[in-house]
DNA sequence: CATTCATCTGAACACTTGTTCAAGTATTCC
DNA sequence: GGAATACTTGAACAAGTGTTCAGATGAATG
């Protein structure tokens, strides 16, 4: 006799049906990943106020203007920036409005 | 004559603001790097309807128990789930009703 | 008390990632 | 056109990450 009646087959079956397809679950661990480095978070916050060109971007964080390149070209891909061109400059800014609404969760949960 | 008047400085100490401390901004960005693995969002998400025991969750997810074991470990330590043991069983749910706030937005984010 | 079951752990490995550096494009100014 | 500015790109490198494997732990069972 078992001391603890645990139903193996009920419980996988129900959490099989959480997980979605394999599809989703990777596009919303690359939209995690975006938004798990450093230097791409602040990029990210750096832009909450206004649009900022590389070059202010690369100031304030303190990094060379070719890591702030690579960086905004990854966020530009997975629709998180978005960039406009005048003269030789390259204005960038959010392209999502969830993304704040993320940010915002997220410091909940790191402040408990 | 400049053709564009874009004020640097007055941008670069407007997006400092945004920017928080280094330290708020490493945890928030560890926040975002534990959802960023496929096998600890499955993890997560497998958890979002009842406990479960380890070899439940490998089951579901098709990984071994040492992996699942693994990366539990970490989610444990930023606080996502939390542990009960039973016997010879560890059953894990999750700790933080924000995470779930946090899926569900970024599902928002990626079928725009 | 030896065995089995459920889980955990550490080391090793292949793989991925972010930065740097140097060279490239594109636009404006003289 | 030539020089300067603003940004982009590709290759290379060091550092980090997730899995596997083998072995260890702890609890229940006979």
């Amino acid at each position: 006799m078992k001391a603890t009646a645990h139903n193996h087959d009920h419980a996988i079956r129900s959490a099989r049906r959480s997980l979605g397809s394999e599809k989703t679950v990777v596009a919303l661990a690359e939209t995690f990943k975006v938004l798990s480095d450093p230097t791409r978070l602040k990029i990210v916050l750096a832009l909450t106020r206004e649009e900022l060109c590389v070059y202010d971007i690369a100031e304030v964080l303190g990094a060379t203007e070719s890591a702030v390149s690579h960086q905004l070209r990854l966020l530009k891909t997975l629709r998180l920036v978005k960039q406009r061109k005048e003269g030789k400059h390259v204005f960038y800014s959010l392209d999502d409005d969830h993304i704040e609404d993320l940010i915002r969760i997220a410091r909940t949960h790191i402040t408990e």
